[in-house]
DNA sequence: GTCTATACAGTGATAGAC
DNA sequence: GTCTATCACTGTATAGAC
């Protein structure tokens, strides 16, 4: 752990709030208490590189906390779909947290982080396709599936603030999880 | 119809595809040949009074081609709800194209113009409420088929542009408007 | 490694000539 | 009404003292 790696989360939380091109400087300064020098010093590719290394960070909390047990879910058992729900309400802070891809799938940063952006939405979807084809659903509407739940809780955040309501994400994943789990009763 | 509603399309798509913080005067300038004297002439509170004009012209949009057919639909009629979709695929571009209030939702942008955005979507899953409503669904499931549509459709835009794959949002559109018509067929 | 000082391009916005 | 010129300011990024 340097800390590099400390500043991240501080970093990821300053996008979160103002997004890549709203996190000025200064305020990723203050939000991490490192001067600009130290920033630079650590990402010396500027706010690209912060970003990037926020982007990684989150990637990586996903893997092993969604991802991998999604994949390493015993065929035929639901508990790894509870769990991905679980994780994604605690994560997103029952919608009042921004996914950080998601915005940025949004905006000019798309191009800027195409592979990033893709690679994460692409196995969410896969890995959760593949839990759910350990249920006998075949491929091609596992991923259908699987893509509908990830849309469907992407947008429950938009919704949930657009609206102000933590419950309408709170809904979107009651919902998501009892059709995904449908699948497994039969 | 003055100047200032023929500027207001032009504005549009650059806040679309650059976002609020990231579009410029300068950009703003070139999209609507406008220079910047006239631009603040049109609109002199600036870049805000720009984005909300171009909001009031989304909401606009979305009140005469979808809000106002579902709320006018004849009980127990599917039209409208196909209509609805036909337009959404029509006016996002098949997803290739922004939601400007969505994307308003997850940045600083939600502050400023909260109460325009939470219209905008309250009326969307207000009046397809209503028509489910007129199906025989039961208020509250009709709320929350409502909005798990509406959230379907904004999670569909970030997925298929975060995969750089517009089936991905067709595909949506499709299941969400199977599921919907099924209130009908009972 | 950390900070302060600074470079310099670009920002939103305004003034004023035409 | 339209433009150009300009304003004050903030942006990212760097240099250099400590």
């Amino acid at each position: 752990m340097t800390d590099r790696d400390d500043a991240v989360p501080a970093l990821a939380e300053a996008f979160r709030e103002h997004g890549f091109e709203g996190a000025s400087l200064a305020q990723l300064s203050a939000a991490t208490g490192l001067g600009k020098g130290s920033l630079y010093n650590f990402f010396p590719g500027g706010k690209d590189e912060m970003a990037a290394a926020v982007l990684a960070n989150v990637d990586a909390w996903f893997t092993g906390n969604v991802f991998a047990p999604l994949r390493n879910a015993t065929p035929g058992d639901a508990d790894a779909i509870d769990a991905m729900f679980d994780a994604v309400v605690y994560y997103f802070r029952s919608g009042r947290r921004v996914c950080l891809q998601g915005a940025f799938a949004l905006g000019r940063e798309r191009d800027k982080f195409a592979a990033t952006i893709s690679g994460y939405f692409g196995e969410w979807i896969e890995s959760l396709a593949a839990a759910l084809r350990g249920a006998g659903v075949r491929d091609s509407e596992a991923r259908a599936s699987a893509a509908e739940a990830v849309a469907a809780i992407q947008g429950g955040i938009i919704l949930s603030r657009a609206l102000d309501e933590p419950e309408v994400f709170t809904q979107t994943v009651v919902r998501q999880r009892a059709r995904l789990l449908s699948h497994f009763t039969g």
